[in-house]
DNA sequence: GTGGTCTAGACCACT
DNA sequence: GTGGTCTAGACCACG
C-alpha cells in the first residue's frame, strides 16, 4: 500500500492523498481507467475521516486526475488534465525558488538538486531523457 | 525593493517575508553582516503588522540566517546555519517528490524540470557547476 | 496539578509552561503519546492569553518534545528531541557558569551545589547513577 | 583580559559585565581591595555603552561584590555580600531546576551534569572538596 | 473544537 | 528606537 500518513505534518491530511494518488498514476501503479477505493474503503484504512478523503477526491477530480462516477466511484483518467501545463511551470517555478535560494544561500551545488530530481524520476520509474 | 508580498498566496505573509530574505542573501543582495530593516519600518513598508514581520525575523534568527542585536535590529550572519544540511536534503527530496510525480504524470520530461532549476541558479546568480 | 506561573518572574510567561511541561515529562508525569491540554483550556486554567500558550507549545514542538496533530491537539512525542545532546551540554555549560562563579565567591563548596542536583534528580524520580 | 560580550546573546550586555565580574573575583584574577576599570575605560575597551557599564557597576554594588567611592571608582568587596546563602540557595534551585528536568527528558545521567560542575570549579581554582 | 495566522495596541527592558 | 512579551479579538483551514 503506497498510502503512509504523517499526522504530524504540517501538510494537510487530504493534500498527502491528493499526493499519493498522484504519485500511484506516476508510478504506473494507478492507470487510466483503473478505480480507487471507495471513500468509505480508503478512509477506513488510512484511519482518516471521510470527510478528508472526500476533500482530496474532489481535489484530483478539480485537476483532472480522476473522475468521480455514479455509482462506481473514482477511477483514474489521465489524459485530460484542467489546468495547462504552462499554469504548471508557473507553480513549479514559485515552488522551487525559496529551495532554490536555500540552497544557493547554504553553498549547495545545482548538480546536488539535479541528483535529487534524478532519483526521483527514477524511483517513479518516469523517463529519465 | 525586494518585497513583494501577495495577500492572496496561501502561503503566510511571515513565510513569504522569510523566504524574501533568503532570496536577498541567496541573491547577494543581503551580504553577511548587512543590517535589516526594523521590524517597524519593514512592517510600514510591506503593509503588514509588526508583529508579523517578527515572526518572520524570529524564524530566520532560529534557522541561522541572522543574528538579532540588542537595540541595533537584525543583521545578515551567513556561515552559521542551525540546521544541517543532510536534514536540508530530506526536506528538499520530500517538497521535490509531489512536484515531480505530477511532472511525471502530465508527461514533463526530467529536462524541463532541470532547466527550471538552472534558471533559478543563473537568476541568483549561483554557480552552476 | 504542574501549573503554576509567577507572573511576577522575569522569566516569561511562555517559557515557564515551556519548564512546566518538560519538568512533567522529566517526572514521569506526562509520558509519550500523552495529550497535552489544548491551548484554550491551558490559557483558561493558567489565566493567561491563549497566544502565550500557543507560543510555549511552538517552542515545545520545534525542540521535539511535542507532536501537534490537527485538531486533535499537541501530544508528548519523547525519544526526537531535535537538539543534539552535544548542544545541549554547551548549554548546560553556559547556564551553570555565572552560578558556579557565584557559589566559589560565597565559598560554598562543590558539595552543595552537588547536594541541590542530587535533590533535582530525586524529586524528578531519575535515576542518580 | 576576561572581557568577551556577545552581542547576540539573549543575555542582557549589563548581566554579562556583572558574570564576568563575579567569574574573576571567583577565579582569583580579582581581589578584595582591587579597582575595578573606570566605566569609561571598560566601556571602551567593550565597545558598549557608558550606561551598560554603569549598570553592571550599580547592580554589583546592590549585590555586595563592590563598592562605589567617590572619586575612587569602583572596588572589589568580598566578603560582605547582600543575599544571604539561603536566598542564594534558593536561586540556584529554581535555576537548576528546568536544566536537570530537560537533562533528566534526554536521559543525561546525574554523573554528567556533575562532571560539568567540576569542570567549571576547577576552571575556576575553586576548592572541589 | 483544534491550532495557525493576522491585526492591534500596550508595556517593558535594553542601549 | 530596538525587539520581546502579553493581551485581545478576529478569521480561517482542517477534520
Amino acid at each position: 500500500m503506497l498510502l503512509t500518513i504523517d499526522f504530524s505534518s504540517d501538510q494537510p491530511i487530504y493534500m498527502q492523498l491528493r499526493d499519493g494518488v498522484v504519485a500511484g498514476i506516476a508510478s504506473g501503479a494507478l492507470k487510466d481507467g483503473d478505480s480507487l477505493p471507495s471513500v468509505r474503503s480508503l478512509a477506513a484504512e488510512a484511519s482518516v475521516n471521510l470527510h478528508t478523503v472526500g476533500k482530496a477526491y474532489t481535489l484530483l477530480k478539480s485537476e483532472g486526475f480522476i473522475d468521480i462516477l455514479r455509482n462506481k466511484g473514482a477511477v483514474v483518467r489521465t489524459g485530460k488534465l484542467k489546468e495547462d501545463t504552462g499554469k504548471f511551470f508557473e507553480n513549479v517555478k514559485t515552488s522551487l525558488q525559496p529551495i532554490i535560494s536555500e540552497a544557493v544561500t547554504r553553498g549547495v551545488p545545482r548538480q546536488s538538486i539535479v541528483s535529487i530530481i534524478d532519483e526521483l524520476y527514477n524511483e517513479l520509474g518516469g523517463a529519465t531523457l
